[in-house]
RNA sequence: CGGGGCGUAGCUUAGCCUGGUAGAGCGCUUGCUUCGGGAGCAAGAGGUCGCGAGUUCGAAUCUCGCCGCCCCGACCA
């Protein structure tokens, strides 16, 4: 057991001026972390106590899915890095330690930077310990402060430049292990964050040039989080918005047959969606056909949306450019014969279309069968255009963004969005990171072979914000059971009354035997003062102790969770509390 | 990095537009009274007004530069 006048928990009253959302507010009002700059923090005692709960919470479900932990260093010599392949993207979020050796007489500087993750270090560990399929397959882990020179800080620990992460990485002999390593860690997953009383989702995500399904982000739903998720509660099917799809189009749609022929009608000054929508036009958007033009690796291609939809540009990586970006006017006018606005993909009115990398269209113009699009010839439209008939496409695909009440892929139910919070990240590497490095094996028929890889992150300093994020109300914090600093908190209204000082250590003592972690409220302060600070700091039980209730022979026991509150018979003490703990951590 | 906002006591802030004595609440210290949901009274301590230059007889206040922090966007556990 811990008196509060032995341990630090600084409360304040007030909410600083810096912090934003409720659990950025409650992290620094509860004493749990104080700032000390911008995404750096210092965890108080309180708040330590949290993230060694949640660590420790992690480790378990690591451990049971065999997974085997170990400690690389922070520091990383930077050759460790610009040798590897991604070194320009990871430059840029780096702290690099320059002038390491000035001053100490050293011929030449060496160089570190602070790591921000560690497939570099621990893919060339692996390479020179194991070379053979005996020694397959492993699933490192560790748990400790990363560093990322984030371009914006945020929110407290949510986005932190120095945070604490559970980071994993798998190394299988063949493909279907790694499938199967990558399936345990996300039951590990399931299994931790079920343990922290998070509600997760765990979302498709985007795994960029990769493709397939092989990467999920385990997702907090939160009004304040920076992802958007779409998601189906009927069929389970869920996805973060750059890889969201939809039933828009159904399975066995039919494509309209060519409605009127092919005519171009002058549209002096119409160079906009709502324009065109517009008198004395009046073509809804949703019967318009949308023409970007893109540079991908330094060639122009053609996207084609339907005039009500927008580009989900991350689902443009699966076309196979390295980059892209929008084209200026200037690069679209020779191709195209026209500028913005008066663009369109109707055989025979591009410029030059030999020019183009290719002509991409989304599957939803379909639904426009007959509709109107720009005749690439400023100030002109073409109307009666079908999609069949008239335009000219070299590829389909999915590009369009999803959009809230659309059927789901899967069921045709509508689709919900929200905004969530990532704390997890489970990601199949493939070969990528052993074939750079060397990371190669003997097989049983004595080939050598590429191993397999996966990696896995937890946001642990997250983890800890989403679930005060989550578990909140007007008056503090209320922690789950599982990851609350302690689990009991025992009011003494009367510390300097021997009596109740002595209640209070026996009824601690009770919690504790029954398994519960007890911090005792021993301030000499005013009973509003603890009873705030209680609600506040959001132990799950409270058990106080009075004079007025002495005098009766009762303490109360109290749920952060219920308005209720129970007196109890001190002789009932043992039983009562044993009883409430059991009942909390078979819940928890 | 683009856009917006802010920097005054440990915390929350007023004052700035219109230059002249730095003010409040919380917290802290001492005393008295209180004592079951952030007590009352009294007395106190606590400030390079983010930093630097400039304008001025005089700058928290006006001008310029820098730094820091917060919010929105692109990126991420």
């Amino acid at each position: 057991m811990k008196y509060w006048s032995q341990t630090f928990i600084p409360t304040l009253k007030e909410s600083p001026a810096d912090a934003e959302i409720a659990s950025h507010k409650l992290l620094i009002r509860a004493g749990l972390v104080r700032k000390l700059g911008g995404g750096l923090y210092t965890y108080m005692p309180s708040g330590l106590r949290v993230v060694q709960k949640i660590s420790q919470l992690c480790r378990e479900e690591m451990d049971r899915e065999g997974a085997i932990e170990l400690a690389m260093p922070f520091v990383h010599p930077v050759e460790n890095w610009s040798e590897g392949p991604r070194w320009p993207a990871a430059r840029e979020i780096m702290y690099r330690v320059d002038h390491a050796g000035a001053g100490k007489g050293r011929s030449k500087e060496p160089e570190f930077v602070l790591g921000p993750t560690h497939e570099e270090v621990i893919t060339t560990l692996v390479k020179h310990e194991i070379t053979s399929y005996r020694d397959l397959p492993k699933n490192f882990y560790q748990i400790g402060t990363k560093f990322r020179n984030e371009i914006r800080p945020r929110f407290g620990l949510m986005r932190a430049r120095e945070f604490i992460m559970k980071d994993a990485y798998s190394f299988d002999a063949t493909d279907e292990g790694a499938i199967e390593s990558y399936n345990k860690m996300k039951r590990a997953y399931t299994a931790f964050f079920l343990r922290c009383g998070l509600k997760i989702i765990a979302v498709e995500a985007d795994s960029g040039v990769m493709g397939g399904s092989y990467s999920h982000e385990f997702m907090v739903l939160a009004p304040v989080g920076d992802n958007d998720i779409v998601y189906c509660d009927e069929s389970g099917y869920s996805a973060n918005r750059q890889k969201a799809t939809s039933g828009i189009v159904p399975r066995d749609f039919n494509d309209a047959a060519p409605a009127g022929t092919l005519e171009e009608f002058a549209t002096p000054g119409t160079v906009t969606i709502a324009a065109l929508a517009a008198v004395p036009y009046g073509v809804a958007p949703d019967k318009q056909f949308k023409t970007l033009v893109y540079m991908g690796d330094g060639k122009p291609f053609l996207i084609v949306l339907r005039g009500c939809d927008d580009l989900e540009e991350a689902k443009l990586g699966t076309l196979g450019f390295q980059l892209w970006r929008p084209a200026t006017p200037a690069e679209i006018e020779p191709v195209m014969g026209a500028m913005p606005g008066s663009l369109g993909t109707v055989k025979g009115t591009i410029r030059n279309p030999g020019a183009l990398a290719g002509i991409f269209a989304d599957q939803a113009i379909r639904l426009v069968g007959n509709g109107t699009t720009g005749a690439n010839k400023d100030g002109f439209h073409l109307r009666n255009v079908n999609v069949v008939r008239d335009l000219q496409i070299t590829q389909w695909g999915d590009f369009r963004t999803v959009r809230a009440g659309e059927p789901d892929p899967k069921s045709g139910r509508p689709l919900k969005i929200a905004r969530a919070i990532e704390v997890g990240h489970v990601f199949k590497l493939g070969t990528k990171y052993s074939e750079k490095f060397g990371a190669v094996f003997t097989d049983d028929q004595k080939q050598s072979r590429l191993m397999v890889m996966g990696c896995y992150g937890i946001g642990i300093s997250r983890t800890l914000q989403a679930v005060v994020e989550q578990s909140n109300d007007a008056d503090g914090i209320i922690w789950p059971w599982n990851v609350a600093p302690w689990q009991v908190l025992v009011i003494n209204l009367d510390p300097t009354d021997a009596a109740a000082s002595e209640l209070c250590q026996k009824l601690a003592l009770a919690a504790e035997q029954a398994g519960a972690e007890v911090l005792i409220d021993d301030r000499d302060e005013r009973p509003g003062v603890k009873f705030k600070d209680a609600d506040l700091i959001g132990l799950p039980l409270r058990l106080t102790v009075g004079g007025r209730g002495l005098k009766e022979g009762i303490f109360e026991i109290k749920w952060r969770t219920s308005k209720d509150m129970r007196k109890v018979p001190i002789a009932e003490a043992g039983s009562v509390i044993a009883q409430a703990v059991r009942e909390a951590a078979c819940r928890a």
